[in-house]
DNA sequence: GAGTGGTCTAGACCACAGC
DNA sequence: CTGTGGTCTAGACCACTCG
């Protein structure tokens, strides 16, 4: 038993999973958990039951609702110490970086966004491209240079290069929507990518474009996505305007 | 059976445990496969045997080795699609961010980092900081301001926020060792930090200190970090060259 | 249809925190 | 000592991919 003024743990009557939805039984219980934490009912700082009164209140095995509590934990909502509980973070911040592109993440966010396509082709691979797309240098990749607005502001100069042969883009397509919509939609599964963040000063071209002046701080994002099965199928080196955009990220220990 | 032209599967014979050591067994798993990968054996684009076969070879239960392959395509080494297999990314790159101070990826570096301590102190919380921290605007919180060399360069202004009364620190420590070294020795065990990267262009102060030219190009880093009971217990915003500096970091999907 | 990873169970024992 | 999370087992069934 803990001392007394710890707050209440968590009353779990009120998860219930649905065996028949496709969704998987952990996944529901994250959702659940989540959804008590952000509505308050479940405050910061409170404790959790532990994980086998938790796991047998809903119904589950101990694995399956620890699996949630890890989800959640990995995200940043929980933290865990061993011969104490699990506890609520005493955070309001929770946006980890996902592997989406700007474009959900303003559609998310009500931000209209629009994108004027700025060049469209084919070009051969640098040596630094042919390097992050595994091709040879000279190879044929295509690439897309845009820009990116939220409402009327230009918000990001984006620059993408894949493959050439990977899949077939209509230039009218990449106004509409993000760019991995159009690669998932290709049949493209990217389940993972390594980036590089850092800021550069504006040059006269990208000041102009992005509505910045001259040297005015830029921060560049450069992605290399794989797909399912390991092989390099973007590579993008974007700048966004640092006075309208940051990355946020959580990072736990191990 | 696959088609041919496949890249053999992995020959786990050489993959062995200690059941006696205190390392967990799927850890070690999980270090001898990475081993595999960064030396070659394990070379990019082959697949491994199927999860059944290798916990059989090696003689562990399936979900220990399972567990080993999750940690390594949480890290970015490993790719997986069902009914198809794991494989090995094709990627040069594996250097996840961690949550580890810069001392460290200095250290490890071997960069020889060194640190002047600017100044150290108490003031009260900024609207700010007391939001970062979840203490009482105008509470006292203890604030170090230090200057990071890599050699004879400087390269980041770091400027940490701590909770009064939460540790005792030593201003002559804080020269020779990395803060988050420091609140661990104390006690501190922090287990999750959130992070907002961003760029700015160096003011007058910010630019004579880093010996750069003022408007030029920095990359901002504002860190809270949460100990393992949920409580923030730093707030850091940081100042890096961004001539000299870069972040990295992998994401997976899901 | 055969092979793969994805999910889930019902236990077990251990390591650590705190009284 | 009690209670907690951390690890591990030996199965089971399902969903998906591909020939």
């Amino acid at each position: 038993m803990h001392s007394g003024g710890e707050a209440a743990v968590f009353s779990t009557s009120s998860i219930a999973v649905d065996r028949a939805s496709p969704v998987p039984l952990y996944y529901q219980v994250a959702l659940e958990l989540e959804q008590a934490i952000v509505s308050g009912q479940l405050p910061a700082g409170s404790r959790l039951e532990n994980e086998i009164a938790l796991a047998e209140s809903i119904g589950l095995s101990r694995p399956t609702v620890r699996r949630a509590i890890e989800y959640l934990v990995d995200r940043g909502l929980l933290v865990r110490k061993r011969g104490v509980g699990t506890q609520v973070v005493q955070s309001q911040v929770r946006r980890p970086l996902e592997l989406t592109s700007l474009y959900d993440d303003l559609s998310r966010a009500g931000k209209e966004p629009r994108t004027e396509v700025l060049s469209f082709g084919r070009e051969q691979a640098s040596p630094a491209v042919a390097r992050a797309l595994q091709v040879e240098e000279g190879a044929s990749v295509l690439v897309v240079e845009r820009l990116r607005y939220t409402g009327d502001e230009p918000l990001a100069l984006l620059r993408n290069r894949i493959p050439d042969g990977l899949v077939t883009l209509q230039e009218s397509e990449l106004a509409t929507a993000g760019f991995y919509d159009l690669l998932r939609r290709a049949g493209v599964r990217i389940q993972l990518a390594s980036q590089t963040v850092g800021a550069v000063a504006a040059n006269a071209v990208q000041a102009r474009l992005l509505g910045e002046k001259r040297g005015a701080p830029l921060l560049t994002m450069n992605r290399t996505a794989f797909d399912d099965e390991g092989r390099p199928v973007e590579y993008g080196d974007h700048l966004y305007r640092a006075s309208l955009y940051s990355f946020e990220l959580v990072l736990t220990s191990h």
